[in-house]
DNA sequence: TGTATTTTTGAAAGCGCTTGCAGAACTTAA
DNA sequence: TTAAGTTCTGCAAGCGCTTTCAAAAATACA
C-alpha cells in the first residue's frame, strides 16, 4: 500500500517535466485520432490491416500534430537500427566524396541514414571506426575498400550485413561490389600502346591496397598481351597522393629512366606527376603523355585536362546502397558495375618518330 | 488472476527470443557485477559517487563483457540525442570534406556521432535536410555556410542549438563561427595591388551566398584603399566550381577585358580560370597573375601551384565541432578563429613594366 | 553504544515505439 | 438465429538505458 502511494506520487510529479512543446508522440496521435498507439504503429508501418476510417482519421491526426515517429524509439523498440555505417577511407578526398553523395542519395530513398567515418587508410583506424559504428548499432556497414584482411571482414560481418567496394570477399552476408581494376588499368595501358608507346611508366598505388595491386597487374597484363617486356625500374611506388605522385616522378626522372608515356595508378597520383614533369620543362603531353585512373570532376581541368579511366562514381554509390537496402531485408543483392571506360582528354598523344 | 497467467506465459515465451548472441546489455553487466543497473549506468556516466569496491567489479563486468552502452538507448532515456546533425552544401567537394573530416574528429572526442547531409545550394534541399536531422532528434546542428534566411534559421534554433559558419546571426542558441571573408579578400587583393597590379579582375561567386557576397566587398574595398577605381567590367561571376571559372574567364577574354590579375573567389573557380587562360595561351603567371581563395589540398599541385588564401579548415571544422559541444551543454562557446595568412606560390608575380 | 547524518544503493517508472496475444467486432455458413 | 470463422484492435510487455525517491549502509557525533 505505502509502496503504491509512492508510485502514485512519482507519477504526478512527473507530469510537468513532460514534453517540451515540440515533441509530438506516437501516444498523442493515437489520442487525437481517438484509437490505441497499436494502430497508429500499424498504420505507421503497414503492418496489419486497419479498418480505413481509423486510418483516415489517424493520418488526419498525423498532419494536424506534424507527427514524426523518433527513429531512436523505432530502433529500440525493434532491435534494428535504421542508420548504416560508411566506412570511408578518406572523407575528405575528392574520390570519396563523389561516392558519399552518391551512398547519402541511395539509402534516403529508403529512410536509411548514412553514418560517416574514415579510416585513413591505417588498420587500427578503420577497426576503431567499425567498432563505433557497430556500438551504435548500424543496420550494416558499408566499406569503401577496406584495408582489413578477409577473415575479419567475415567475422565482421556476423555482427552487421557487409557491403564491400574494391574488392571481392565471399561470405554470407557479404556482398562485394567490385569494379574490374586489372581490367580497366590493362585498358588504359593498351591505350597508350595503341598510341605507340612501348616504354611506359606505372606509378603504382600503395602496396597494402588490393585494387593498387589489381592496376599493377592490368599494366604487367597489357605489356605481356604486347610482348612489351615488363621493366621494373620503370615503376615508382606512390601513395595515392598528389605528394607520392610527386616524388615517384622525380624519382623516376632522376634515375634516368626512359618512357615517353606513364600510366598513373589514381588521378591524384597523376597531378603529382605532372608537376614534377613541368618542373623539369617536360611537357605533358608533349615530352610524356601520362593516363591517369577514377577521373575524379578536377581531371577535367588541368593543365593539360587528364585522360583518364573513367567510371561512375555514383554508380559505385547507389550501388551500395542498394545492395546494403536489399542485403538488410533478406533479399539477395545483384547489381553489376558496368566496365569502365576511357576518358580521352589532353595529356595523351601519339608517339611521335 | 486469467491475466496474470497470461502475462507469465508471454515472459516465458519470450525468453528464447531473446539476446542474439552479440548483444550485452547493462543489465547483464550489472548481474555479472553483482550490483543493480542503476548503478551501472551511474558508473558509466559519472552521476554520483559509488563505492570502489563496485566500481571495480563493475569496470571488470564491462570489459569481460565487452560491454557498449546502446546510444539508441541511451538517448531515448536522455530524450537526448548524440548524434548532431551537418550539413554541407556539397558533401563531395574537396572544400567540404576537409571540414567533415575535422568535425567529424572534433565530435567524436565528445562521443557525438555526425550525421552528413548535404543540400547543395538549394533552400529547399537543404530545408529538407534539416528536417530530416530534425526528424531524427539530432542534439544540435552545425550548417556549414546555410543558404535559408535569418529568420528561418532563428526558428530553427528553437528546436534544436545551431553552428553556423560563414555568417553572422545572433540568437540565443546559434553561434556563429565566422571568419573574415571581407578581410582574406582584401589581404589578396592588396598582395595583387602591391605586386603592381592595378588591373585587377574578379572572378565572383554565387550572388546567394553571404561570403561570396562579402569576398567581392573585400576586392572592392582593397581597390578603394588604393585609389583603384572599380570598373564592373572586370568582374564576371561564377558559381564556386570549375566550370563556372572557366566560363568567366572566357567571358573576360571575349570582352576583351585588359587585366594583369585575377582574384578568383575560391580555388576552385581559379582551376578553371587558368585552364580558360592556358586555352588562350595565356601564361601564368607571365602574362597574367591568378590569385585563389581556400588553399584546397590540390592548389599545391595546380600547374603553375596556385598563390590563395589559406584559411585552415581543419580549425572550422574543429572550431564548430566544440562549439556545438558546449552549446549542447549549456556552455557558452567562445572561438574565434585566427585570420587567414596568404599562401603565396607560382600563380602570381610583381607586374613587370 | 545509540542516534543523527551523510553516502550508497536499489526499485521502479518511463523515454516512444513495436508486437504477440486474446478479446471485440463483423461476416459467413448452417 | 446461432455457431464458427475472419478481420480488427487494444492491452501490456519490452527494447536498453536513465533517474527519482526512499530505503540501506556507512560514518559522524554525543
Amino acid at each position: 500500500m505505502l509502496r503504491r502511494r509512492t508510485t502514485e506520487a512519482q507519477a504526478a510529479r512527473r507530469v510537468p517535466k513532460a514534453q517540451s512543446d515540440a515533441t509530438v508522440t506516437l501516444e498523442m496521435v493515437a489520442k487525437e485520432a481517438q484509437v490505441s498507439p497499436s494502430t497508429v504503429s500499424r498504420i505507421l508501418n503497414g503492418t496489419a490491416r486497419v479498418r480505413e476510417t481509423k486510418a483516415r482519421a489517424v493520418e488526419a491526426a498525423i498532419a494536424k500534430l506534424h507527427f514524426l515517429p523518433n527513429p531512436e524509439a523505432q530502433s529500440l523498440a525493434r532491435g534494428k537500427s535504421t542508420s548504416i555505417g560508411v566506412v570511408t577511407q578518406a572523407i575528405s578526398s575528392p574520390y570519396y566524396g563523389e561516392a558519399l553523395a552518391a551512398i547519402e542519395n541511395g539509402l534516403l530513398r529508403a529512410n536509411f541514414s548514412p553514418l560517416f567515418v574514415s579510416g585513413h587508410w591505417r588498420e587500427a583506424d578503420e577497426r576503431r571506426c567499425i567498432d563505433h559504428l557497430l556500438s551504435r548499432r548500424v543496420a550494416g556497414i558499408i566499406l569503401l575498400t577496406s584495408c582489413l584482411p578477409d577473415e575479419e571482414l567475415i567475422s565482421i560481418s556476423q555482427r552487421a550485413p557487409l557491403i564491400l567496394t574494391g574488392r571481392q570477399v565471399a561470405s554470407e552476408r557479404i556482398f562485394s561490389l567490385d569494379y574490374d581494376n586489372t581490367h580497366s588499368a590493362r585498358l588504359a595501358t593498351e591505350y597508350l600502346i595503341g598510341q605507340g608507346h612501348r616504354r611506359i611508366a606505372f606509378i603504382a598505388g600503395p602496396e597494402e591496397h588490393p585494387d593498387a595491386e589489381q592496376r599493377f597487374g592490368g599494366y604487367k597484363a597489357a605489356l605481356a598481351a604486347h610482348q612489351i617486356p615488363f621493366e621494373p625500374e620503370l615503376v615508382a611506388s606512390a601513395d595515392y597522393l598528389e605528394v607520392g605522385g610527386f616524388a615517384a616522378m622525380t624519382r623516376l626522372l632522376d634515375a634516368q629512366a626512359k618512357f615517353t608515356a606513364v600510366f598513373a595508378a589514381n588521378d591524384q597520383s597523376a597531378y603529382g606527376a605532372m608537376l614534377a614533369l613541368h618542373r623539369r620543362r617536360l611537357v605533358v603531353p608533349d615530352d610524356v603523355s601520362l593516363i591517369g585512373f577514377d577521373d575524379l570532376p578536377a581531371s577535367s581541368y588541368t593543365i593539360p585536362p587528364l585522360t583518364t579511366v573513367h567510371r561512375s562514381i555514383d554508380e559505385v554509390g547507389e550501388g551500395a546502397a542498394t545492395a546494403m537496402i536489399d542485403l538488410i531485408e533478406g533479399r539477395k543483392p545483384m547489381m553489376t558495375m558496368s566496365r569502365a571506360t576511357l576518358a580521352i582528354r589532353e595529356s595523351t598523344r601519339p608517339l611521335r618518330h
